[in-house]
DNA sequence: CATAATTGTGAAAGTATCGTGACAGTTTAT
DNA sequence: ATAAACTGTCACGATACTTTCACAATTATG
Protein backbone atom coordinates (compact mmCIF):
# COMPACT_ATOMS: atom_id res chain seq x y z
CA UNK A 1 0.00 0.00 0.00
CA UNK A 2 1.63 3.26 -0.93
CA UNK A 3 2.47 5.84 1.45
CA UNK A 4 1.64 9.46 1.18
CA UNK A 5 2.40 12.04 3.63
CA UNK A 6 -0.14 15.71 3.55
CA UNK A 7 1.19 18.48 4.67
CA UNK A 8 -0.74 21.39 5.32
CA UNK A 9 -1.66 23.77 8.44
CA UNK A 10 -5.21 23.44 7.60
CA UNK A 11 -7.26 20.50 9.25
CA UNK A 12 -9.98 20.74 6.71
CA UNK A 13 -7.13 20.21 3.90
CA UNK A 14 -5.66 17.55 5.67
CA UNK A 15 -8.92 15.71 6.37
CA UNK A 16 -10.17 15.82 2.53
CA UNK A 17 -7.19 14.40 1.35
CA UNK A 18 -6.95 11.81 3.60
CA UNK A 19 -10.26 10.79 3.33
CA UNK A 20 -9.96 10.10 -0.52
CA UNK A 21 -6.59 9.15 -0.85
CA UNK A 22 -7.16 6.91 1.92
CA UNK A 23 -10.50 5.44 -0.29
CA UNK A 24 -8.55 5.63 -2.85
CA UNK A 25 -6.55 2.63 -1.41
CA UNK A 26 -3.18 4.55 0.40
CA UNK A 27 -1.64 5.22 3.42
CA UNK A 28 -2.00 8.37 4.99
CA UNK A 29 0.50 10.26 7.38
CA UNK A 30 -0.26 13.73 8.42
CA UNK A 31 2.18 16.86 8.77
CA UNK A 32 1.06 20.06 10.28
CA UNK A 33 4.16 22.53 8.92
CA UNK A 34 7.48 22.14 7.17
CA UNK A 35 9.04 20.93 10.21
CA UNK A 36 6.81 18.64 10.94
CA UNK A 37 7.37 16.85 7.65
CA UNK A 38 11.36 16.62 7.94
CA UNK A 39 10.92 15.19 11.42
CA UNK A 40 8.07 12.22 9.61
CA UNK A 41 10.43 11.93 6.48
CA UNK A 42 13.21 11.33 8.70
CA UNK A 43 11.35 8.74 10.52
CA UNK A 44 9.61 6.77 7.70
CA UNK A 45 9.52 6.51 4.28
CA UNK A 46 7.03 7.83 1.86
CA UNK A 47 6.04 7.14 -1.44
CA UNK A 48 4.91 10.82 -2.20
CA UNK A 49 4.56 14.19 -0.50
CA UNK A 50 1.79 16.51 -0.73
CA UNK A 51 2.73 19.90 0.61
CA UNK A 52 1.48 23.26 0.78
CA UNK A 53 3.39 26.22 -0.23
CA UNK A 54 1.87 28.52 2.36
CA UNK A 55 2.49 27.14 6.11
CA UNK A 56 3.79 28.01 9.60
CA UNK A 57 7.23 28.24 10.87
CA UNK A 58 8.62 26.47 7.75
CA UNK A 59 7.21 27.01 4.13
CA UNK A 60 6.45 24.20 1.58
CA UNK A 61 9.94 25.77 -0.53
CA UNK A 62 11.83 25.40 2.33
CA UNK A 63 10.65 22.08 3.54
CA UNK A 64 11.19 20.63 0.01
CA UNK A 65 14.96 21.70 -0.04
CA UNK A 66 15.49 20.32 2.96
CA UNK A 67 13.34 16.68 2.23
CA UNK A 68 15.23 16.52 -0.79
CA UNK A 69 18.56 16.40 1.03
CA UNK A 70 16.91 13.48 3.12
CA UNK A 71 15.64 11.36 0.93
CA UNK A 72 14.46 11.45 -3.29
CA UNK A 73 10.90 11.53 -2.90
CA UNK A 74 7.93 13.26 -5.43
CA UNK A 75 6.77 16.16 -4.18
CA UNK A 76 3.18 17.56 -5.01
CA UNK A 77 3.11 21.54 -4.33
CA UNK A 78 -0.61 22.75 -3.54
CA UNK A 79 -0.47 26.15 -4.76
CA UNK A 80 -2.82 29.15 -4.13
CA UNK A 81 -4.32 30.62 -7.50
CA UNK A 82 -2.05 33.36 -8.85
CA UNK A 83 1.18 31.95 -7.51
CA UNK A 84 3.19 31.79 -10.57
CA UNK A 85 6.40 32.80 -10.21
CA UNK A 86 6.40 30.53 -7.08
CA UNK A 87 5.81 27.93 -9.92
CA UNK A 88 9.15 28.56 -11.75
CA UNK A 89 11.61 28.42 -8.20
CA UNK A 90 9.70 25.25 -7.20
CA UNK A 91 10.24 23.73 -10.35
CA UNK A 92 14.10 24.13 -9.64
CA UNK A 93 13.65 22.84 -6.16
CA UNK A 94 13.05 19.49 -7.51
CA UNK A 95 9.17 19.80 -7.49
CA UNK A 96 7.39 17.08 -9.47
CA UNK A 97 3.82 18.76 -9.86
CA UNK A 98 1.49 21.11 -8.65
CA UNK A 99 -1.81 21.58 -8.24
CA UNK A 100 -3.59 24.80 -7.93
CA UNK A 101 -6.21 25.46 -4.85
CA UNK A 102 -9.18 24.95 -4.72
CA UNK A 103 -8.49 21.51 -6.52
CA UNK A 104 -10.73 18.56 -7.03
CA UNK A 105 -9.68 15.72 -5.05
CA UNK A 106 -10.23 13.34 -7.79
CA UNK A 107 -7.89 15.42 -9.55
CA UNK A 108 -4.64 15.40 -6.75
CA UNK A 109 -5.03 11.48 -6.54
CA UNK A 110 -4.57 11.02 -10.08
CA UNK A 111 -1.48 13.18 -9.85
CA UNK A 112 -0.14 10.98 -6.75
CA UNK A 113 -0.62 7.97 -8.81
CA UNK A 114 1.88 9.62 -11.75
CA UNK A 115 4.12 10.96 -9.38
CA UNK A 116 4.38 7.51 -7.54
CA UNK A 117 4.26 5.69 -11.13
CA UNK A 118 7.14 7.45 -11.67
CA UNK A 119 9.09 7.62 -8.33
CA UNK A 120 8.72 3.80 -8.79
CA UNK A 121 9.89 3.31 -12.29
CA UNK A 122 12.93 4.77 -10.53
CA UNK A 123 12.64 7.34 -13.56
CA UNK A 124 12.88 5.03 -16.84
CA UNK A 125 14.11 8.30 -18.38
CA UNK A 126 17.39 9.33 -16.04
CA UNK A 127 19.85 10.93 -18.01
CA UNK A 128 23.03 9.33 -17.03
CA UNK A 129 26.76 8.91 -18.25
CA UNK A 130 28.73 6.21 -16.86
CA UNK A 131 32.39 4.79 -17.38
CA UNK A 132 33.53 2.22 -15.25
CA UNK A 133 33.24 3.57 -11.35
CA UNK A 134 32.23 7.09 -12.55
CA UNK A 135 28.61 8.23 -12.79
CA UNK A 136 27.09 11.39 -13.82
CA UNK A 137 23.22 11.94 -13.77
CA UNK A 138 22.63 14.76 -15.29
CA UNK A 139 18.50 14.78 -14.26
CA UNK A 140 19.89 14.54 -10.31
CA UNK A 141 22.65 16.80 -11.26
CA UNK A 142 24.89 14.50 -9.33
CA UNK A 143 28.05 12.34 -9.73
CA UNK A 144 29.45 9.32 -8.12
CA UNK A 145 32.46 7.74 -7.89
CA UNK A 146 32.16 3.95 -7.00
CA UNK A 147 28.76 4.73 -5.54
CA UNK A 148 29.93 7.53 -3.57
CA UNK A 149 28.35 11.06 -4.36
CA UNK A 150 30.65 13.19 -5.50
CA UNK A 151 30.04 16.95 -4.28
CA UNK A 152 30.77 19.26 -6.71
CA UNK A 153 30.38 23.30 -6.72
CA UNK A 154 27.75 24.54 -9.06
CA UNK A 155 30.49 25.95 -11.52
CA UNK A 156 32.14 22.50 -11.67
CA UNK A 157 28.83 20.70 -12.51
CA UNK A 158 27.97 23.03 -15.17
CA UNK A 159 31.69 22.78 -16.79
CA UNK A 160 31.39 18.66 -16.28
CA UNK A 161 27.93 18.74 -17.75
CA UNK A 162 28.58 20.44 -20.88
CA UNK A 163 32.07 18.30 -21.33
CA UNK A 164 30.12 15.23 -21.02
CA UNK A 165 27.42 16.29 -23.33
CA UNK A 166 30.33 17.26 -25.87
CA UNK A 167 32.35 13.88 -25.27
CA UNK A 168 34.81 13.44 -27.51
CA UNK A 169 34.75 16.77 -28.61
CA UNK A 170 37.17 19.60 -29.01
CA UNK A 171 36.35 22.99 -26.81
CA UNK A 172 37.92 25.82 -27.00
CA UNK A 173 38.37 28.01 -23.98
CA UNK A 174 36.33 30.84 -26.09
CA UNK A 175 33.32 27.59 -26.66
CA UNK A 176 33.39 26.49 -23.05
CA UNK A 177 33.37 30.39 -21.67
CA UNK A 178 30.58 31.06 -24.05
CA UNK A 179 28.18 27.98 -23.44
CA UNK A 180 29.14 27.31 -19.61
CA UNK A 181 29.82 31.05 -18.37
CA UNK A 182 27.43 32.48 -20.79
CA UNK A 183 28.16 35.09 -24.04
CA UNK A 184 28.53 38.38 -21.56
CA UNK A 185 31.40 36.84 -19.67
CA UNK A 186 33.82 38.96 -20.50
CA UNK A 187 36.83 37.56 -18.30
CA UNK A 188 39.89 35.80 -18.70
CA UNK A 189 40.45 32.80 -20.71
CA UNK A 190 42.36 31.24 -18.23
CA UNK A 191 39.41 30.89 -15.12
CA UNK A 192 38.63 27.95 -17.37
CA UNK A 193 42.00 25.90 -16.81
CA UNK A 194 41.43 26.62 -12.89
CA UNK A 195 38.00 25.59 -12.79
CA UNK A 196 39.23 22.18 -14.81
CA UNK A 197 41.78 21.86 -12.07
CA UNK A 198 39.47 21.90 -9.54
CA UNK A 199 36.97 19.57 -11.69
CA UNK A 200 39.83 17.03 -12.14
CA UNK A 201 40.74 16.29 -8.81
CA UNK A 202 36.93 16.24 -7.57
CA UNK A 203 36.87 13.48 -10.25
CA UNK A 204 39.95 11.76 -8.35
CA UNK A 205 40.74 8.83 -10.97
CA UNK A 206 39.07 9.70 -13.42
CA UNK A 207 40.24 13.31 -13.67
CA UNK A 208 42.43 11.80 -17.31
CA UNK A 209 39.46 11.98 -18.81
CA UNK A 210 39.23 15.56 -19.23
CA UNK A 211 42.06 15.88 -22.12
CA UNK A 212 44.17 19.07 -22.75
CA UNK A 213 44.63 20.02 -26.40
CA UNK A 214 47.41 22.11 -25.93
CA UNK A 215 47.07 25.54 -27.73
CA UNK A 216 43.19 24.52 -28.19
CA UNK A 217 41.27 23.70 -25.14
CA UNK A 218 39.94 21.03 -23.82
CA UNK A 219 37.76 17.66 -24.18
CA UNK A 220 36.37 15.05 -22.70
CA UNK A 221 37.30 11.62 -24.06
CA UNK A 222 36.01 8.42 -23.33
CA UNK A 223 38.62 5.78 -23.92
CA UNK A 224 37.73 2.36 -25.20
CA UNK B 1 17.54 27.09 -27.97
CA UNK B 2 15.45 23.74 -28.48
CA UNK B 3 11.74 24.81 -30.38
CA UNK B 4 8.72 23.14 -29.36
CA UNK B 5 5.33 23.43 -30.45
CA UNK B 6 2.90 22.72 -28.41
CA UNK B 7 -0.70 21.71 -29.45
CA UNK B 8 -4.04 21.58 -27.15
CA UNK B 9 -7.33 23.01 -27.30
CA UNK B 10 -7.04 23.68 -23.68
CA UNK B 11 -5.14 27.58 -22.44
CA UNK B 12 -4.44 26.29 -19.37
CA UNK B 13 -2.50 23.39 -20.87
CA UNK B 14 -0.53 24.97 -23.35
CA UNK B 15 -0.08 27.67 -20.43
CA UNK B 16 1.54 25.07 -17.79
CA UNK B 17 4.13 24.03 -20.55
CA UNK B 18 4.65 27.08 -21.60
CA UNK B 19 5.97 28.12 -18.55
CA UNK B 20 8.02 25.16 -17.65
CA UNK B 21 9.34 24.48 -21.21
CA UNK B 22 10.53 28.00 -21.43
CA UNK B 23 12.23 28.10 -17.54
CA UNK B 24 14.11 24.45 -19.11
CA UNK B 25 15.13 26.26 -21.69
CA UNK B 26 13.17 26.34 -24.81
CA UNK B 27 11.44 28.49 -26.70
CA UNK B 28 7.70 27.49 -27.12
CA UNK B 29 5.28 27.90 -30.06
CA UNK B 30 1.43 27.30 -29.39
CA UNK B 31 -1.04 25.73 -31.67
CA UNK B 32 -4.87 25.47 -30.76
CA UNK B 33 -5.51 22.19 -32.73
CA UNK B 34 -4.50 20.07 -35.44
CA UNK B 35 -4.75 22.42 -38.33
CA UNK B 36 -3.33 25.37 -36.71
CA UNK B 37 -0.28 23.13 -36.17
CA UNK B 38 0.11 21.39 -39.37
CA UNK B 39 0.29 25.08 -40.75
CA UNK B 40 2.98 26.47 -38.26
CA UNK B 41 5.05 22.83 -38.99
CA UNK B 42 4.95 24.35 -42.48
CA UNK B 43 5.98 27.50 -41.67
CA UNK B 44 8.86 27.25 -39.10
CA UNK B 45 10.78 23.98 -37.15
CA UNK B 46 10.49 22.47 -34.03
CA UNK B 47 12.56 20.20 -32.31
CA UNK B 48 9.79 18.40 -30.96
CA UNK B 49 6.13 18.48 -31.10
CA UNK B 50 3.90 17.94 -28.01
CA UNK B 51 0.22 17.53 -28.82
CA UNK B 52 -3.33 16.67 -27.54
CA UNK B 53 -5.36 13.66 -28.85
CA UNK B 54 -8.56 15.09 -28.69
CA UNK B 55 -9.13 18.94 -30.39
CA UNK B 56 -11.44 20.29 -32.44
CA UNK B 57 -11.24 20.69 -36.00
CA UNK B 58 -8.23 18.22 -36.77
CA UNK B 59 -8.00 15.67 -33.92
CA UNK B 60 -3.88 14.58 -33.21
CA UNK B 61 -3.77 11.58 -34.86
CA UNK B 62 -4.65 12.69 -38.13
CA UNK B 63 -2.54 16.55 -37.56
CA UNK B 64 0.83 13.31 -36.84
CA UNK B 65 0.30 12.08 -39.87
CA UNK B 66 0.01 15.07 -42.26
CA UNK B 67 2.95 16.48 -40.36
CA UNK B 68 5.03 13.27 -40.94
CA UNK B 69 4.73 13.90 -44.71
CA UNK B 70 5.77 17.43 -44.26
CA UNK B 71 8.61 16.87 -41.49
CA UNK B 72 10.12 14.19 -39.77
CA UNK B 73 9.63 15.80 -35.89
CA UNK B 74 9.36 13.86 -32.58
CA UNK B 75 5.78 14.10 -31.74
CA UNK B 76 5.21 13.15 -28.16
CA UNK B 77 0.79 12.89 -27.88
CA UNK B 78 -0.75 13.82 -24.51
CA UNK B 79 -4.04 11.68 -23.62
CA UNK B 80 -6.62 12.24 -21.40
CA UNK B 81 -6.83 9.49 -18.92
CA UNK B 82 -9.34 6.99 -20.11
CA UNK B 83 -8.12 7.07 -23.44
CA UNK B 84 -6.20 3.93 -24.06
CA UNK B 85 -5.70 4.08 -27.81
CA UNK B 86 -3.97 1.43 -29.37
CA UNK B 87 -0.15 2.46 -28.85
CA UNK B 88 0.97 0.10 -31.65
CA UNK B 89 -1.20 2.40 -33.62
CA UNK B 90 0.40 5.50 -32.68
CA UNK B 91 3.85 4.06 -33.15
CA UNK B 92 2.91 3.05 -36.18
CA UNK B 93 2.22 6.98 -37.33
CA UNK B 94 5.43 7.60 -36.40
CA UNK B 95 4.88 9.09 -32.83
CA UNK B 96 7.33 9.17 -30.15
CA UNK B 97 5.85 9.04 -26.78
CA UNK B 98 2.54 9.37 -25.00
CA UNK B 99 2.32 11.24 -21.77
CA UNK B 100 -1.24 10.60 -20.30
CA UNK B 101 -3.33 13.92 -18.41
CA UNK B 102 -2.54 14.72 -16.14
CA UNK B 103 1.49 14.54 -16.22
CA UNK B 104 3.60 16.12 -14.35
CA UNK B 105 5.35 18.62 -16.21
CA UNK B 106 8.54 17.66 -15.13
CA UNK B 107 8.13 14.86 -16.39
CA UNK B 108 7.12 15.57 -19.65
CA UNK B 109 10.17 17.88 -19.63
CA UNK B 110 12.19 14.80 -18.91
CA UNK B 111 10.28 13.31 -22.18
CA UNK B 112 10.75 16.41 -23.94
CA UNK B 113 14.50 16.11 -23.74
CA UNK B 114 14.71 12.45 -24.20
CA UNK B 115 12.86 13.34 -27.56
CA UNK B 116 14.79 16.01 -28.54
CA UNK B 117 18.35 13.85 -28.22
CA UNK B 118 16.96 10.48 -30.40
CA UNK B 119 15.93 13.01 -32.69
CA UNK B 120 19.39 14.67 -33.37
CA UNK B 121 21.24 11.67 -32.30
CA UNK B 122 21.77 11.46 -36.08
CA UNK B 123 23.18 14.30 -35.13
CA UNK B 124 26.26 15.78 -37.87
CA UNK B 125 28.62 13.00 -37.56
CA UNK B 126 32.38 13.98 -36.27
CA UNK B 127 34.28 15.34 -39.24
CA UNK B 128 36.15 12.42 -40.08
CA UNK B 129 38.86 12.11 -42.96
CA UNK B 130 40.10 8.61 -43.76
CA UNK B 131 42.60 6.83 -45.96
CA UNK B 132 43.40 3.12 -45.10
CA UNK B 133 44.87 3.01 -41.47
CA UNK B 134 45.07 7.26 -41.39
CA UNK B 135 42.12 8.89 -39.63
CA UNK B 136 41.52 12.30 -39.02
CA UNK B 137 39.27 13.35 -37.02
CA UNK B 138 38.68 17.18 -36.80
CA UNK B 139 35.81 17.55 -34.50
CA UNK B 140 37.71 15.11 -31.51
CA UNK B 141 40.89 17.15 -32.76
CA UNK B 142 42.70 13.66 -33.20
CA UNK B 143 45.01 11.69 -35.32
CA UNK B 144 45.08 7.91 -35.61
CA UNK B 145 47.35 5.63 -37.63
CA UNK B 146 45.96 1.76 -37.45
CA UNK B 147 43.65 2.48 -34.57
CA UNK B 148 46.48 4.32 -32.05
CA UNK B 149 46.21 7.78 -31.38
CA UNK B 150 49.02 10.01 -32.65
CA UNK B 151 49.81 12.91 -30.59
CA UNK B 152 50.69 16.12 -32.76
CA UNK B 153 51.79 19.54 -31.27
CA UNK B 154 49.39 22.32 -32.01
CA UNK B 155 50.84 23.37 -35.60
CA UNK B 156 51.38 19.92 -36.44
CA UNK B 157 47.32 19.97 -36.32
CA UNK B 158 46.75 23.07 -37.77
CA UNK B 159 49.28 22.37 -40.66
CA UNK B 160 47.69 18.70 -41.25
CA UNK B 161 44.52 19.77 -40.94
CA UNK B 162 44.61 22.85 -43.72
CA UNK B 163 46.29 20.37 -45.76
CA UNK B 164 43.69 17.93 -45.25
CA UNK B 165 40.87 21.01 -45.98
CA UNK B 166 42.72 20.95 -48.93
CA UNK B 167 43.46 18.13 -50.32
CA UNK B 168 44.82 18.37 -54.09
CA UNK B 169 46.09 21.23 -53.91
CA UNK B 170 49.26 22.81 -54.57
CA UNK B 171 49.80 25.32 -51.31
CA UNK B 172 53.03 27.85 -51.41
CA UNK B 173 54.59 28.60 -47.98
CA UNK B 174 53.09 31.87 -47.92
CA UNK B 175 49.88 30.75 -48.31
CA UNK B 176 50.15 27.93 -45.81
CA UNK B 177 52.20 30.61 -43.42
CA UNK B 178 49.24 33.17 -44.12
CA UNK B 179 46.52 30.52 -43.32
CA UNK B 180 47.86 28.31 -40.78
CA UNK B 181 50.29 30.71 -38.77
CA UNK B 182 48.46 33.62 -39.50
CA UNK B 183 48.59 37.12 -41.82
CA UNK B 184 50.98 38.40 -38.89
CA UNK B 185 53.62 35.77 -38.76
CA UNK B 186 56.96 37.87 -40.10
CA UNK B 187 59.55 34.82 -40.05
CA UNK B 188 61.09 32.61 -41.99
CA UNK B 189 59.62 30.54 -45.18
CA UNK B 190 61.65 27.71 -43.90
CA UNK B 191 59.70 27.10 -40.51
CA UNK B 192 56.82 25.51 -42.67
CA UNK B 193 59.46 22.89 -43.57
CA UNK B 194 60.94 22.50 -40.38
CA UNK B 195 56.85 21.70 -39.52
CA UNK B 196 56.16 19.73 -42.34
CA UNK B 197 59.44 17.06 -41.00
CA UNK B 198 57.63 16.85 -38.19
CA UNK B 199 54.44 16.56 -39.08
CA UNK B 200 55.64 13.54 -41.67
CA UNK B 201 57.59 11.82 -38.87
CA UNK B 202 54.34 11.71 -37.22
CA UNK B 203 52.69 10.30 -39.29
CA UNK B 204 55.00 7.31 -40.13
CA UNK B 205 54.00 5.25 -42.54
CA UNK B 206 51.77 7.67 -44.11
CA UNK B 207 54.08 10.10 -44.40
CA UNK B 208 54.05 10.53 -48.37
CA UNK B 209 51.06 11.66 -48.33
CA UNK B 210 52.46 15.19 -47.91
CA UNK B 211 54.20 15.62 -51.80
CA UNK B 212 57.06 18.39 -51.90
CA UNK B 213 56.27 21.10 -54.84
CA UNK B 214 59.42 21.92 -55.52
CA UNK B 215 59.64 25.80 -56.02
CA UNK B 216 56.18 25.77 -54.86
CA UNK B 217 55.68 24.25 -51.55
CA UNK B 218 53.73 21.32 -50.56
CA UNK B 219 50.17 19.18 -50.87
CA UNK B 220 48.44 16.99 -49.22
CA UNK B 221 48.04 14.15 -52.00
CA UNK B 222 45.56 11.10 -52.04
CA UNK B 223 46.93 8.70 -54.51
CA UNK B 224 44.27 6.34 -56.37
C1' DC C 1 79.87 16.65 -64.18
C1' DA C 2 79.92 20.70 -61.70
C1' DT C 3 77.27 24.12 -59.80
C1' DA C 4 73.41 26.42 -58.02
C1' DA C 5 69.05 26.18 -56.10
C1' DT C 6 66.12 24.00 -53.18
C1' DT C 7 64.61 20.98 -49.56
C1' DG C 8 65.51 17.77 -45.42
C1' DT C 9 67.17 17.56 -40.84
C1' DG C 10 69.17 17.92 -36.10
C1' DA C 11 70.17 20.79 -32.45
C1' DA C 12 69.95 24.91 -29.74
C1' DA C 13 67.88 29.05 -28.37
C1' DG C 14 63.77 31.37 -27.73
C1' DT C 15 58.80 31.48 -26.71
C1' DA C 16 54.21 30.10 -25.36
C1' DT C 17 51.11 27.42 -22.82
C1' DC C 18 49.48 24.99 -18.99
C1' DG C 19 49.00 23.41 -14.12
C1' DT C 20 49.03 25.11 -9.86
C1' DG C 21 48.77 27.55 -5.34
C1' DA C 22 47.61 31.78 -3.34
C1' DC C 23 44.51 35.47 -2.67
C1' DA C 24 40.84 38.79 -2.85
C1' DG C 25 36.16 39.59 -3.85
C1' DT C 26 31.73 37.69 -3.84
C1' DT C 27 28.01 34.80 -2.81
C1' DT C 28 25.68 31.59 0.09
C1' DA C 29 24.69 29.25 4.31
C1' DT C 30 24.09 29.44 9.30
C1' DA D 1 26.24 38.96 11.55
C1' DT D 2 29.57 35.69 10.94
C1' DA D 3 31.49 31.88 8.86
C1' DA D 4 32.01 29.02 5.01
C1' DA D 5 32.10 28.14 0.26
C1' DC D 6 32.71 29.58 -4.27
C1' DT D 7 34.57 32.31 -8.21
C1' DG D 8 37.85 34.78 -10.89
C1' DT D 9 42.56 36.63 -11.37
C1' DC D 10 47.26 36.43 -11.11
C1' DA D 11 52.12 35.02 -11.00
C1' DC D 12 55.44 31.44 -11.02
C1' DG D 13 57.68 27.46 -12.65
C1' DA D 14 57.77 23.37 -15.43
C1' DT D 15 57.18 21.68 -19.66
C1' DA D 16 56.07 21.57 -24.41
C1' DC D 17 56.39 23.80 -28.50
C1' DT D 18 58.27 26.99 -32.15
C1' DT D 19 61.62 29.15 -34.68
C1' DT D 20 65.98 29.80 -36.43
C1' DC D 21 70.16 28.34 -38.23
C1' DA D 22 73.80 25.57 -40.12
C1' DC D 23 74.76 21.90 -42.71
C1' DA D 24 73.54 17.70 -45.33
C1' DA D 25 70.99 15.76 -49.00
C1' DT D 26 68.61 16.12 -53.11
C1' DT D 27 67.26 17.92 -57.49
C1' DA D 28 67.52 20.86 -61.50
C1' DT D 29 70.42 23.17 -65.06
C1' DG D 30 73.80 24.10 -68.42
Amino acid sequence: MPRILIVDDEDKIREVVREYAEFSGFSVVEAIDGMDAIDKVKAQDFDVIVMDIMMPRLDGFSACKEIKKIKNVPVIMLSARGEEYDKLFGFELGIDDYVVKPFSPKELIARIRVAIKRGSSSMASADVFAYEGLEINFTAREVLIDGNKVSLTPKEYDLLFYLVKNINIALSREKLLEEVWGYDFYGDDRTVDTHIKMLRNSLGEYRNLIVTLRGMGYKFEKVR
